[in-house]
DNA sequence: GCGACTAAGTTCGCTTGTTGAACTGACTCG
DNA sequence: CGAGTCAGTTCAACAAGCGAACTTAGTCGC
């Protein structure tokens, strides 16, 4: 009777969901983008229950969006570095940022945004088509079988 | 004791996490999406415990993703429509859908595709800056203060 | 060499949330 | 009148999340 996974249904979005529905792992890959890597780093910054955030550690290690890398041998300690696969999980954490600050913030505007590192420019993620670079509306796109690759 | 909420932290992917990071939930919106309103419809297609349905759209009313809408008076039947806010939420599932096809399938490539409903080509979403179209690196971006507005 | 400190967890008792299955209530249809 | 439909509710067992305290292996200041 353990938590209902998706991490085997035939579908982008409910493994996906698998991996972030988790309470916590989003705000872990927050952190781990804006350059935490230590344990203690993760749980202050956050002030997660540190056996939810071991458990957390862990699944994504075995995910492969973070890796386990001793920085010291003695005593052992080791920290947490995001791989290609976590980085393009960025992705994801922008469009959330992009709707929570679009629609979670009712009164004002929201206290923090996403800025160019050069420039200093604020910048606005906006999820397109690759193709034709036109914003995604939900009323052109549907969920279809893949083209047979055969 | 009960489970921390992150929806009234101060960071937009806080507070759409504690939204989405909900079990079930961005699989709900999936449904949504692809067209289900009525309970039933969303608890067959998901297989999904009853009573966490009831809770969820609850509480996806309550944060004004899904309207509740009678349908019939005799006997009262409800269902669920997307507001503009729900419909929104759209990007982010797009984002995961990405994500999850490239990196959630290491054997063979998803059965699943986006397709444009007119033309029935492959639709794959990009996240992008707004301001320049380009594709929204990590490296580039960071977590800055909002400039004032007075 | 002794006590305080540090980092990275683990353990514990308690509360909340999830699960599957059965049940309810108001109606309609044949 | 009995079966069926829809939109939930109820229940008991179990899993997961919570805060706080504890552990372990080492270092640092004195």
């Amino acid at each position: 009777m353990r938590r209902t996974r998706f991490d085997d249904w035939p579908c982008p979005i409910a493994r996906a969901t698998d991996l972030i529905g988790d309470w916590w792992t989003p705000l872990i890959m927050r952190e781990a983008f804006s350059g935490q890597r230590r344990f203690d780093e993760f749980q202050s910054a956050l002030d997660a229950p540190r056996a939810v955030l071991t458990a957390r550690l862990k699944r994504l290690c075995a995910e492969g969006m973070l890796e386990r890398v001793a920085y010291q041998q003695s005593p052992p300690r080791y920290e947490y570095r995001l791989t290609d696969k976590g980085r393009a999980f960025w992705d994801v954490l922008a469009a959330m940022w992009r709707w929570g600050s679009d629609w979670l913030w009712t009164d004002a505007a929201p206290p923090v945004v996403l800025k160019d590192r050069q420039t200093g420019r604020v910048v606005r993620p906006l999820v397109v088509d690759e193709q034709t670079g036109e914003h995604l509306d939900v009323r052109t796109v549907r969920i279809g079988r893949a083209p047979s690759s055969s």
